[in-house]
RNA sequence: GCCGGCGUAGCUCAGACGGUAGAGCAACUGAUUCGUAAUCAGUAGGUCGGAAGUUCAAUUCUUCUCGCCGGCACCA
């Protein structure tokens, strides 16, 4: 005699056992059509799961969001049917929704075509249109591994050997595809409307690069046709903010064949490039930081002291000369230790905090690069801390507060951190690590800051709280990074005299704040999709004439703004003035200044955002007050 | 590094049973002097990423290679 209690609190009574699908029918016909799934407690289940005791139960339509994933976890399961009934001889593997949608990894004699995943599309088309059930039974461990054992998918007996032995196993079938699956599901194809594949590529078995590669095929998948239309659309506009594409119209910068990884900055790029440095450097100031700056390459006794020779040389490049090997420095704390050990420190000197804007090369892998967001020569914003035992919980502290105050300064809100504890690959003893991982995770708690756990992902000298930004396509990057660190100083000899007048080894923060100056521009060019905040804009302004009898005039105003310290440049070419605005719009210069006769005679400007706003008519000395206000640098 | 795709004028892209290529924009020249996202006309511009092979002939086919893009693995 189940008693169901509805999201709104209502009761149903029944007799016997019921589905889910026979709870909403009761309710009502039109529910019975929108219902997808139902939702137990905290867990979604088919719209076939019986009900046989008492529960709070909620039906889920395409209303509700959790449905979301229900129809792309179904999705994938319709591509891997079809790919399935095409390639009758590809194995399936596994195939979970995502963030926007789905994939499905299949292994496969060879590799898909572009007009291989067109076929399958259609073919999922046609299953959809049929509207044909999705159902499930349980089945035995022996049974179902016998199945697939038959089948020929033994990555699917791999993935069935490995279900915990207490679990249920339950096989999904939709049209002739049978699938070990959790579920829940879609009760039938049809509801399944909107869906497009999206990609190919190549996808590791089970994650790791030691097995064969499968291939992947991603799909989107939405409730209706317009919820994909407006994805697509989102993906299209967001493909307009690459920063790879506004490097290009903004003129920043460049990449070429024979400099892989190392980007070619341009006038407009490097004003960027300086601007957000010199933010940085006054930050540095008023934070108590001294400015150093140490070789590119050294030679590779150092790095061997270091622990970098060890375990991290095959990211190093390096050159042999003078009967000598020298490596490009990848990180800029071997460097920073040597301009420490100079003179005797005191404990009284601690903290010294040293930051260096370095210039790092790290041999990245070919297929990771990508635009400006990862390359292979940048500089960090890089700093060191060397601090005693007592001070480290308070300066990993103030830490973080500037990595927010910095990122507030950007405008960036929305950060992700992690906190990374140590690797196989690492130095220093586990009881370092254990203190390193202990004031890093307080650091966090004590500010009531929410952070993801990820182990085993820290550096080889120490864990570390990873801070986050997303690209325009919803990529995260890792951008900011504390790490502490009890070896590298003892390694390369670093000391102080204590009060005791014994000699002491410091604590060492390793710290960078916008991370890599590259990829962090790349971000924040994103992210304002190229309309960058005044004080950093390159070209904060253009005067452009109407005509030639402005031209002096424009070239007055200009020089004026410029003596000013503002950067704006002036435009007198003969053309119309719509045309001008519309190139220096697409340039993303943040103010348009238009100059005709009346401006002339009145001794303004007519002021125009980029944005399209017109601001109407001000005098030169309102218009500079004005700019100079607002390319102000944020406070830090 | 691995899988797949791509590489043609400064940019965005088209194209060719194998017979050495085209558009728009940009550039240049001229006309036009114009009020808030493209004025008109003309001119010039390419070892079709690089190397080798097949062929009478390769930018097109094959192999290798470099680079870029999307993923995967990696990312101290």
């Amino acid at each position: 005699m189940p008693k169901i209690t509805l999201p709104d609190g209502k009761i149903l009574e029944f007799s016997d056992a019921l589905s889910v699908y026979d709870v909403a029918a009761s309710i009502g016909s039109g529910l019975a059509r929108a219902a997808l799934a139902g939702k137990i407690g905290e867990q979604l289940v088919d719209l076939s799961y019986l009900i046989e005791e008492d529960v709070a139960l909620q039906i889920i339509t395409d209303k509700d969001p959790l449905v979301l994933e229900l129809i792309r976890h179904s999705t994938a399961h319709l591509l891997a049917c079809a790919a399935k009934q095409i390639f009758p001889d590809l194995q399936v593997t596994i195939g979970p929704s995502i963030e926007d949608g789905f994939y499905y990894d299949f292994a496969f004699s060879r590799s898909f075509t572009p007009e291989d995943v067109e076929k399958i599309s259609k073919r999922m088309l046609e299953i959809a249109k049929k509207d044909l059930p999705i159902t499930h039974r349980e089945v035995s461990r022996a049974e179902a591994i016998k199945l697939f054992t038959e089948m020929g998918e033994k990555y699917k007996v791999e993935i069935i050997k490995d279900i915990p032995e207490d679990e249920v196993i339950k096989l999904y079938q939709l049209d002739d595809f049978v699938d070990p699956c959790r579920g829940p599901h879609v009760p039938s194809t049809g509801k399944l409307k909107a869906f497009k594949l999206t990609k190919l590529a190549g996808a590791y078995w089970r994650g790791d690069s030691k097995n064969e590669m499968l291939q992947r095929v991603y799909g989107t998948a939405w409730v209706d046709k317009k919820q994909l239309e407006a994805y697509l659309q989102r993906i299209e506009e967001a493909k307009k903010r690459d920063h790879r594409v506004l490097g290009k119209q903004m003129d920043l910068f460049h990449f070429q064949d024979e400099a892989p990884g190392m980007a070619f900055w341009h006038n407009n790029g490097w004003i960027i490039y300086q601007q957000v440095i010199q933010y940085m450097r006054e930050a540095l100031r008023h934070h108590d930081y001294q400015e150093v700056n140490t070789p590119i390459f050294m030679d590779v006794s150092l790095w061997e002291k270091s622990g970098h020779w060890e375990k991290y040389a095959e990211n190093m490049f390096a050159t042999e000369l003078e009967n000598r090997v020298y490596a490009v420095k990848p990180m800029n704390c071997p460097g920073n230790i040597q301009i420490f050990n100079q003179g005797i420190k005191s404990y009284r000197d601690l903290p010294t905090k040293m930051g260096e804007f370095g210039l790092c090369h790290r041999y990245e892998p070919s297929g990771t690069l990508m635009g400006l967001m990862r390359i292979r020569q940048f500089t960090q914003d890089d700093a060191h801390v060397y601090c005693t035992d007592e001070q480290l919980q308070d300066e990993i502290g103030k830490l973080i507060d500037l990595v927010h105050t910095t990122y507030r300064a950007f405008g960036f809100e929305d950060v992700m951190i992690r906190l990374a504890t140590r690797p196989e690959k690492r130095i220093g003893s586990d009881e370092d690590w254990d203190r390193a991982e202990e004031a890093l995770e307080k650091a966090l708690v004590d500010r009531d800051i929410d952070f993801e756990w990820a182990p085993g992902e820290g550096a080889f000298y120490g864990p570390k709280h990873e801070f986050h930004l997303r690209d325009c396509l919803g990529r995260v990057w890792q951008c900011g990074t504390i790490q502490v660190d009890f070896s590298m100083p003892r390694r390369l000899g670093a000391e102080y005299v204590a009060e005791d007048g014994s000699r002491k080894i410091p604590i060492m923060i390793h710290r960078a704040i916008l991370g890599s100056i590259e990829r962090f521009i790349a971000i924040l060019l994103e992210h304002y999709a190229g309309v960058l905040p005044l004080w950093v804009a390159p070209v904060q302004a253009v005067v452009m004439n109407i005509t030639d009898t402005q031209a002096d005039y424009a070239q007055k105003v200009t020089e004026s703004l410029n003596n000013l310290g503002l950067r704006v440049k002036y435009d007198l070419r003969n053309e119309k003035i719509g045309f001008k605005i519309r190139e220096h719009t697409i340039k993303r210069v943040s103010y348009l200044l238009v100059v005709g006769d009346r401006e002339v005679e009145q001794g303004k400007v007519a002021v125009r955002t980029q944005a399209g706003k017109d601001l109407g008519g001000m005098s030169v000395d309102d218009l500079a007050a004005f700019l100079l206000e607002e390319s102000k640098q944020p406070s830090y």
